[in-house]
DNA sequence: GCCGTTGTGTTAGGAAACCTACCGAATTGA
DNA sequence: TCAATTCGGTAGGTTTCCTAACACAACGGC
């Protein structure tokens, strides 16, 4: 029972309240004029037009006097501006490199993605400049309009620290050198973001997740992990290591690898090694690949279905451990291999319901190889759109002292 | 990117806000008077003055003019009203039915515990009665004064439905039976909540959770079960499932028992009469019984103390799966076994730091048996103090009506 | 093609919430 | 004892919202 804000309603609280409505009705409605507006923000007219000047003088949202190009009696339509700052999003995969940009209002803007290669730090960063660069000319903007940036990497994110811990993935990538060469580089301190908690947040607002309360994205692809949305919002733990599954200790649970319950990384083609010697009928030929195997398992092949099914078992395991743990709604497979869910799925979902008495849903994820920026970008957003609201609308009334109270 | 709230802000909001604001500043702080409260909600002494009015007007604030039995220049104090309804809990456990009154500010004012044995629903419900009716009468309060019921059970509650399912523990229980009775009987539809659940509000608001955000509790008893705080928050899942983490599937998943690894119920038994085989010297004789094996391991007998450490590795499993999945800062052992933590906790917490990277704090409960009577009661004080306040605050302003906008 | 209806945006007047400043009364402390 | 402090209260003013009324433009039925 502790005070829910550590300041009291004073008048102008109404007005923040009230501004930061108007411009999420024009986020989401796009250019309308001032009477709908005060219909959809709930306001009256008078208050909504008093808003709406206050809004232009400082930038955030532009009025244009469309001739009569608009429909009706309207004399002016009103937007929320576009011109004051963009969101840079970065993702740091094992195989490639991707940024992306968009507006103050989430409007993507431009995308590359650049191919990388076991490269050092120093390789690293110049292909990292380059595809960022690339990103801000295609978008016709400058390194100054940059608001805010968020970054996409495997690993454990530290909170305070922004230390990435247990990366694996990726040589000799440190979350502080990183933070530290961007933020000279940029002069914005960036948001270092696990990249399953981003592809979670993607399915969140564009993906399967939306309207859903509870649910998993369960990546399995080069590692194993998960990211939760619990009520609607990303859990990302005590030290940013929520859904790090690939620990749950099954198996013998003094074996580090987790080998005999991992679906991930060489999972697939090691299972099939360990059941070849069962004399199954195939066409596949060793070395088995984890596209072979999946490509037979859809042609028919009874002995890949049977490694594809002793997959699905594995994942099953991990479905089941998440569910029980937080009972989500939903759980979203993604990945390298979770993509392929056709041929996992139905097995998966019958495994699941062995296991529990209040299974989720199980589906494959509908977003593409993109979904850690597009993650990314969505939290860039709302970091800049804060950033923006809050230097404007204190730019108006910052100039007064209190003294008897 | 949604609306945050359906209406927009109203001057009358801002009342709302500060109101209930100088309430919890009297129900943390106790008896104040006036200027002290203008301080600490950080308002001027004018509008306190009058939010003060308003709140005595509606019975909600208390003034007392104390001679000078008060100290200093006070002429008036001011204390959350009191006697403006109760709330009640109730914990069904399996050998013990309780019940527990507090006024609206959350103060305890009786217990009642009956011991129960193998009844039916009908003696159920008689006991119950005869319980919650001592309590009443000890808090010198009648069936009218009752503003909320939180009724704490075993099994999983369907938020929506109201229904108890995967009881076990309580034979024939009910959940919609049972909020029927008690509804019809005291005229307030109970709000049914998991017991383990309660245990985890308790040690949130009074325990070893306090000011942690996220922990868990792990109950091995009868029953195994969690109960998850992520985000200062309790955390029940889509159908209030969460913390079923009997459901983990080790060893066998298609054992229904899940008996390789299930520290609770007749595990501990179980596990000593698995062991007996190892020749190891011990004083101990069969049959076993949860409490000898725990008493002789005390004594530092060297068979008990192996039974003990096989049964920490059990319980370790669980709480890695937890932290695996959630990133808790901290797992709570409560419940029947749960509660003997001081022979338990050193191997578990070497064990979990061997299988986990970020290894959560674990302690021992410092709740007693009635932690999920305390539990209740603090939830069953929130929805008392949310519905009077919207009771007896609507009472003023409820009759104007908007026609332009 | 005219004129009533409908909808937009603005102005005027008022209500509800907050604030600062000041004042008298009571207590405290030098 | 008397100055300083603190309390509760009043007066006057600001910010925010509201309803009501009105001018003006567009639409549509006749």
């Amino acid at each position: 029972m502790a005070l829910n804000s550590d300041s009291p309603a004073v008048p102008t609280l109404l007005r923040e309240i009230n501004e930061r409505r108007v411009l999420d009705v024009l986020r989401i409605n796009g250019a309308l004029h001032a009477a709908e507006i005060a219909r959809l923000v709930g306001l009256s007219k008078p208050t909504t037009a008093a808003l709406l000047r206050g809004l232009i003088d400082v930038g955030l949202v532009d009025e244009d006097r469309p001739g009569d190009l608009d429909s009706k009696r309207a004399r002016s339509v009103y937007s929320a501006a576009t011109k004051i700052g963009i969101s840079l999003a970065i993702d740091i995969g094992a195989r490639y490199l991707r940024a992306a940009t968009a507006d103050i209002n989430g409007v993507q803007l431009s995308e590359v993605s650049v191919a990388v290669d076991e490269m050092n730090l120093k390789q690293l960063l110049a292909s990292l400049n380059a595809a960022v660069d690339r990103a801000l000319s295609d978008a016709a903007s400058l390194h100054e309009d940059i608001v805010s940036i968020v970054i996409g990497t495997p690993g454990v994110v530290d909170k305070r620290t922004g230390q990435i811990a247990i990366a694996g993935t990726i040589g000799d990538l440190d979350g502080i050198q990183l933070g530290e060469v961007i933020s000279r580089e940029f002069g914005v301190e960036p948001h270092l973001e696990n990249d399953i908690n981003l592809v979670a947040i993607a399915e969140l607002e564009k993906g399967l997740g939306r309207g859903v309360l509870d649910f998993a994205v369960l990546s399995i692809g080069t590692g194993l992990g998960a990211g939760l949305v619990l009520n609607g919002k990303l859990h990302r733990g005590h030290r940013g290591a929520a859904g790090e599954v690939f620990y749950v200790p099954f198996g013998d649970p003094f074996d580090p690898h987790h080998s005999s319950t991992n679906p991930a990384g060489g999972g697939l083609t090691e299972l099939a090694e360990q059941l070849a010697s069962t004399s199954v009928a195939s066409e596949l030929k060793k070395p088995y690949t984890t596209v072979s195997i999946l490509d037979a398992a859809r042609r028919g092949d009874e002995f890949a279905r049977m490694v594809v099914e002793h997959e699905a078992e594995r994942i099953s395991l991990y479905v089941a451990s998440i569910s029980a743990v937080v009972d989500v709604e939903l759980v979203i497979l993604a990945g390298g291999i979770g993509r392929q869910a056709d041929v996992l799925l139905n097995p998966v979902r019958k495994m699941v319901e062995q296991l529990l008495p209040f299974p989720p849903r199980v589906e494959g994820t509908s977003l593409g190889e993109s979904a850690v920026l597009v993650g990314a970008l969505q939290l860039a957003t709302r970091k800049s759109q804060e950033i923006i609201f809050r230097e404007r609308s204190s730019a108006i009334d910052n100039d007064f002292v209190t003294v008897d109270r």
